[in-house]
DNA sequence: ACGGCTTTGTGCGCACGTTCACAAGCGCCT
DNA sequence: AGGCGCTTGTGAACGTGCGCACAAAGCCGT
């Protein structure tokens, strides 16, 4: 009773989380002016082993030539179509501060198929300024600026305290796909993704390891092993 | 061949990924003044189900009581030694723009176990400036001021292009846990631990599910799922 | 035209993580 | 003191993802 009938349908998440990897190594390949690129070469530079870039790709298609490789432009493009990222994505910030400025003013969201058309947030003090060419609203105008699916990310860059009642009010507003900087967690109805990111955690993590290695000086649980995780490709 | 002998050590990946989130869940509760929290109550606090969250702290040991629950200044006690977080971790960023600015403001760090004690860049403008009471140094202090282990982990903050660059001299003056915002692919020597942090991954990564929402309104692949997502605790 | 070289695509075995269901254990009430 | 109800801790089944090794397939040189 698995899925099928689907035929290339139905990517597994771990695929999916590693295809903008594949896609920013792509780009990079692309600007340096190469026009094809073995799975190897390919595995190399996003950081994983070649069989597994080979069946995430095969995921969606047989895009590769054998003998050949991968024509980038082409791979690029059906990356890109699969992601999602044909089509400009409009997203909003709720909370602009310290990193909700870094935020808006980060590139990295423009240069792939995002754009920053809105921030909000409840301070008097914060509303009324502009920030990155953009005029910082009051989170009550997030009803008529999201009218007709006007929104289609949502972005929690709130303290933990006020993130769910953001969060309720993004959901209500019709904003089905949320990125949470806040942390704690956020719970949502059915059919809203929500992804979380938090620095804390990942120091923690980064602790925990750190503390390993500190203690056992002389019998890491893995010996030699150099430990490279990728958290968010 | 598996690891035995060593008892209670050997906790899973995935486990330790999830602890931070039950540290932030107990604490929230301790705040409250709780004082003993069943295995269900604190699944839903922390956005997990209970039989997952009691083989997690089964990892580290025997911690309950039958028939009452987890004590809660117990368990934080317990989970913070085991995440190393009863010492404190001497941090560095290195690349002080919007991002790094934001970081080193973010209260979240101190919250925990953890302490900015560095702030890097190159860019001689930046460089003198005072940011969250720390002076900015040049990159080139870094060897003097990570003597003899002085920083343990090491947050990179720059752009794609000298991140690598910036990761080999935190290798080189000893920092063996990096924590990567940089949008590259870090190569790093055996025993050195990295992290990524991308939010373009992660926007990317809901174009997708959003774009399959749109598209198959008729045929969601797992009907009526609600997807939440861990990314980072 | 054909054989050999190179590289993709994939079937299979394995390990990890998750979930379920139940036994073990503790406190409380009678 | 003894039984009962509640909650933890865990063994076993299940599903997913990973890595290997090889077959399928295109290109090139002769």
């Amino acid at each position: 009773m698995t899925e099928e009938q689907t035929g290339r349908r139905g990517i597994p998440d771990a695929t999916v989380a590693r295809l903008p990897v594949y896609l920013r190594a792509l780009t990079a390949l692309a600007d340096r002016g190469t026009t094809s690129v073995s799975s190897e070469e390919l595995a190399v530079a996003a950081g994983v082993n070649s069989p597994k870039l080979r069946k995430d790709l095969s995921h969606l298609g047989s895009y590769g030539v054998r003998g050949v490789g991968y024509d980038v432009e082409y791979l690029i493009y059906q990356i890109s179509r699969e992601l999602g990222l044909t089509q400009e994505w409009p997203v909003a910030i709720v909370g602009v501060g310290n990193l909700g400025h870094a935020l808006a003013g980060y590139g990295g969201f423009a240069t792939r198929g995002f754009r920053v058309v809105a921030l909000f947030d409840t301070d008097p003090a914060v509303v009324g300024e502009v920030v990155a060419s953009l005029k910082v609203r009051h989170l009550d105008e997030l009803d008529t600026l999201a009218a007709g699916g006007a929104i289609a990310i949502g972005v929690v860059a709130t303290p933990a305290a006020p993130a769910q009642e953001v969060c309720d009010r993004l959901v209500a507003a019709g904003v089905r796909s949320i990125l949470n900087f806040a942390p704690c967690v956020l719970s949502v109805p059915e059919g809203v993704d929500v992804r979380k990111v938090d620095l804390s955690t990942e120091l923690q993590i980064l602790a925990f390891h750190e503390q390993r290695k500190s203690a056992g000086l002389g019998a890491p649980s893995r010996p030699g092993s150099a430990r490279v995780e990728e958290v968010a490709g």
